[in-house]
RNA sequence: GGUCGAGUGGCUGAGCGGCCCAAAGCGACAGCCUGCAAAGCUGUAAAACCACGGGUUCAAAUCCCGUCUCGACCUCCA
């Protein structure tokens, strides 16, 4: 095993060894189902989707991945509330569309944990952390906070140290500026079924508690690699750490984080107005071409948008699915080298591409022996040859003109034969004159 | 104020001490192939003096110091 990988914790490539021998768990934070989805989600999708494959297919681990869905949360109340239906209506809608978007772009994940399923275990961490010394209730309310000076460790995440931070204001029964809330009790207006039993009274959890306990729920007291975007590092994952550690549990041995998708050199945000939703990148270009865009960048780097890079991507991504359609009954052999060493470099998914494109070049120069491996390589990526079945009566027709068109080549009447091939472009049906005679395919 | 990144050809984007007179892709141009295309192959250009200025080293895009510019986070965020 060479595998490296760069933990946001300690700031630097370390050998990666899994816990349990032969068993990878990664969790990786998934949506919050208040609104849908932007290409942020996306590229956190797709990069932990190929970190899992390469662990899988490279280090033949057998990987759990988790990806949670918080179903619960302030946002979703309000945006319930503004748009008048219930909560969890809304939040299953959601959640729709997000799983809907994942499988398109071909990484959806089969753990899918809900933090509204898991309250009886954020219930049992948060009276750990309370007997432990490390929460208190507030007076006279249902609110519990994380008591952050009574944890030393508290900004070993991001290394920051209390007095530098900025902090909330004071209020609701918080004692510091830092202590975050696990318990929330209910604010007037919020729907009764938003709220559950507890030591401390009706109330919901709050934000960062949830994942603590689905991990703990799906891997115990440690697992190999939690991950998520850059913008969760703080104060979410810090949070997430803080509350694990202080209540007994090891919690996560790698901490892996996404950079962020930019417009123009600025993060992409609502707030900001600047998001291209999902739906507009999928109008630019195939699932394919979208997913190859997010991995076109190290996963670490910022990925910053223009308005062709999209349409780059599909250019570049047709090559290789081109050679692969013309090498469908090649099965996937084995991994080059090179693909192998790039990966393990902490997954430098560019530099690995760099050696799928050098292998589809040798193998359009007449290179027979590099289809296995491209299609090895590709299937690590998630790049499938895209192949679009044609109905039977359609088939026929193409089939039927294309005899037409040959007639016509034969006879040197090659006004005919441009326009059969301007008609099959009508019914999407682009053709190849090869020396071993007219291919033809449905256009994506 | 604190923490952390980034600045490489027309564009995207790897490389992070010697294999770099810098990968790969996109775009441009030319040639080959083709009836013409498409797909594909080959080649070429754009001064890539790797933001700038110092330094370390036999050797720097890569390490150190300084400067400039840009971005993220500091309790909504993938």
């Amino acid at each position: 095993m060479a595998l490296s990988i760069y933990d946001s914790k300690s700031a630097g490539i370390r050998a990666f060894e899994p816990l349990t021998p032969g068993k990878v768990g990664i969790y990786v934070c998934g949506p919050t189902v208040q609104s849908a989805p932007h290409v942020g989600h996306l590229r956190s999708a797709v990069a932990f989707d190929i970190i899992a494959n390469w662990l899988r297919v490279g280090h033949g681990l057998d990987v759990k991945l988790v990806r949670n869905v918080t179903d619960i949360d302030d946002k979703i109340l309000a945006n319930a509330k503004e748009q008048g239906k219930d909560w969890r209506e809304l939040a299953v809608e959601v959640e729709a569309i997000f799983n809907g978007v994942y499988e398109s772009i071909g990484a959806g994940v089969l753990t899918r944990p809900h933090a509204t399923e898991h309250i009886a275990d954020m219930v049992a961490i948060i009276e750990e952390l309370i007997n432990r010394g490390h929460a208190y209730q507030a007076e006279g309310s249902a609110n519990v906070f994380f008591d952050t000076a009574s944890w030393a460790g508290y900004g070993e995440l991001t290394r920051q140290k209390l007095e530098n931070m900025e902090g909330e204001a004071i209020g609701g029964g918080r004692r510091a500026a830092h202590d975050f809330a696990l318990w929330k009790a209910p604010k007037p207006g919020e729907p009764e079924s938003a709220s559950w039993d507890s030591p401390w009274g009706k109330g919901r959890p709050g934000w960062h508690i949830e994942c603590s306990a689905m991990t703990f729920a799906e891997f115990g007291e440690s697992f190999d690699i939690h991950g998520g975007g850059l913008d969760l590092r703080f104060p979410h994952h810090e949070n997430e750490l803080a509350q694990s550690r202080a209540a007994g549990y090891s919690f996560a041995n790698f901490w892996m984080h996404n950079g962020l998708v930019t417009v123009s050199g600025q993060k992409m945000s609502k707030s900001l107005g600047n998001g291209v939703s999902v739906d507009e990148f999928f109008d630019q270009g195939s699932p394919a071409a979208v997913r190859y865009w997010l991995g076109s960048a190290h996963y670490r780097s910022t990925l910053d948008y223009s308005p062709n890079a999209i349409a780059d991507a599909e250019a570049a991504v047709s090559r290789i699915q081109n050679f692969m359609g013309r090498n469908l009954d090649v099965p996937a052999g084995e991994i080059p080298k090179a693909f192998a060493e790039a990966m393990d470099a902490d997954f430098n998914v560019p530099a690995a591409l760099a050696v799928l494109h050098d292998a589809v070049r040798a193998g359009n120069s007449g290179d027979s022996s590099v289809a296995g491996g491209v299609a090895a390589m590709a299937a690590v990526l998630g790049i499938e040859a895209e192949v679009f079945e044609a109905s039977p009566e359609l088939a026929a027709k193409v089939e039927a003109l294309l005899e037409e068109r040959k007639m016509a080549r034969a006879n040197k009447d090659f006004s005919r034969s441009d326009m059969i091939r301007e008609e099959l472009n009508q019914l999407g049906v682009t053709i190849e004159d090869t020396a071993n005679g007219t291919t033809w395919s449905i256009n994506g």
